[in-house]
DNA sequence: GGAGCTTACGTCTCTCGTAACGATT
DNA sequence: AATCGTTACGAGAGACGTAAGCTCC
């Protein structure tokens, strides 16, 4: 499970459609398609109703989407808040 | 920044000994040892006072350590969520 | 001198993009 | 016929382990 994996999943889940997502992130659509399937894959969870066609977001998807979302926002606060200590330092007299 | 990244930061954190926590996750102490040193280049902070031989958790590393020790068990939680889910599914008379 | 962190280097795995295919509308 | 998702393959980048160097107790 890679980080990348879980944002390039964010993106997909809201728009259940991975040529217009994998413009967006500027990859290609295979790369795109790989990365979720892969992640499926090693977590044993399909997020995602396939029809060979088109993309469609399970429960399990939606969950995982909301969950995942906030641990993203999390990381991104955490090195937000470490940026803004390290600037700090030495600013005490 | 890698996910696995942020693990062996957290097992670092806690013992502030590379050698010690390399073995205990069953890697390299230089693959560790420049893991750590990675995330704080891309990250532009620096999470541990050096002074050639030995380590100190800083004041950022502290407050990284604990939003980021809270994110991951929330990425741990999406995982079992979705899994309980895909278990439940068709579970529904 | 022993314990600990870092740098150098070769190898190997993995990820990506291009190309090709199958399916659906 | 056009659009969308998936698979195949070659190339490039990245991570790890071994070996070597340097510092502190």
């Amino acid at each position: 499970m890679r980080l990348l994996q879980l944002h390039y999943f964010i993106e997909v889940a809201e728009t259940e459609n991975v040529s217009q997502t994998a413009k967006k992130l500027h990859i290609s659509q295979p790369a795109l398609s790989r990365s979720i399937r892969e992640l499926e894959q090693e977590l044993g969870v399909e997020f995602f109703s396939r029809n060979k066609h088109s993309l469609e977001l399970n429960p399990q998807g939606k969950s995982f989407q909301h969950n995942i979302q906030k641990a993203l926002e999390m990381i991104d606060s955490a090195v937000i808040d470490a940026r803004r200590l390290n600037e700090l330092k030495g600013a005490v007299p």
